[in-house]
DNA sequence: CCTACCGATCGGTAGG
DNA sequence: CCTACCGATCGGTAGG
């Protein structure tokens, strides 16, 4: 009577099309998906993939926040406990490379390839990933300035000229494991950041 | 009677697709293609277009050939005269950061763009886009050991290491022109890349 | 280089 | 969540 049993699982059914709507994005692009792929992927039918969303735009929409959360859950443990500036930068740099030398999809990080597909296409998706970019470059900037005010950077630090050159580690780092499957793109990643991360 | 003028048009009508494919696939990617798409911009009919290629990839392998040789057409006038080692390297990498800043596509250098499309997925196109990343960076590495050779550069210097930096910093500079529109992105790089251009 | 067509797939919806 | 359908578009081809 109640519908408590079939409003779970019509929950973990959505939860199951955007999980596989990312794994598919990070590979075909949030363009690549398709609802009626997405259907047979998961034995269900093109309609009941459909109904649970307005349009295939939400369903992207849905997939590059799901992609965020999950950044976010891997990023924000390293976070815990530490004191802003340069150990807290070091800190979410670290598990900020990790996270792309070993990510939860099979194609590579999906905001990264969500990003180089959107870039010149205007429109809501694109706002959404753009978004999701500024939200770390903020947090890198963030860090940056609290280590310059507490006196861990010189004070004339350029910040934004560090966070460019991070977050260029970060798209080569993506690149190198992406299209050359190459190991040590980490530990290049990482050498070449330590001396941004340093007073 | 002789087909000559006929040839003539068939080569130039040959090449105006190609050139419409690269701004088209520098935007919506080279899976993002469309022979009608095409058709309908050139004012042709859809098989018009379809006549010139044995089927979509061979038109998807000949952008990525094409924006392969306007980038060694934009590239290549800069290295002429230039001596092995750091001088090259130098006019290299200022060429190349030049051609991210203002790329002549639409959508920003479309390698890049088709590097990150591809990346994930197998077959003859990602070949020709890896192949396409490789030569530039082999120019990179050659460079930076005949830079070694000649005593520009310590004979401990790790040129794999900078290569991976060079081209994390062309990464991202195009990540942060196509998705910010930084106008200062390449000012950014090319200050990142200086110690790494000296001895 | 054209018209006209092929089967397949697209996003989306009606109706249950 | 299903079957069955809509019009549009896809890559590709026959025939001229």
């Amino acid at each position: 009577m109640s519908p408590r049993r079939s409003v779970a699982a019509t929950r973990d059914t959505h939860r199951a099309i955007v999980r596989r709507a990312m794994d598919v994005a990070s590979v075909e692009g949030l363009d690549g998906l398709s609802i009626g792929g997405l259907a047979s992927d998961l034995g269900m039918s093109k309609a009941g993939v459909a109904g649970h969303f307005a349009n295939k735009q939400q369903l992207q929409l849905e997939a590059v926040d799901a992609a965020v959360e999950l950044f976010t859950a891997a990023i924000a443990p390293a976070l815990r406990e530490r004191a802003p500036g340069l150990d807290r930068l070091r800190a979410g740099v670290e598990a900020w490379f990790a996270y792309l030398e070993d990510t939860p999809f099979p194609g590579g990080c999906l905001i990264q390839a969500a990003a180089a597909e959107q870039d010149g296409r205007p429109g809501p998706v694109r706002d959404a990933v753009v978004a999701a970019d500024d939200r770390w470059r903020a947090f890198l900037l963030r860090e940056l300035h609290a280590a310059i005010e507490a006196g861990e950077l010189p004070a004339d630090t350029d910040a934004e000229q560090r966070c460019f050159v991070l977050l260029a580690l970060g798209a080569g780092l993506n690149q190198a494991a992406q299209l050359r499957a190459d190991p040590r793109a980490g530990d290049r990643a990482r050498r070449a950041a330590r001396p941004l991360l340093d007073g």
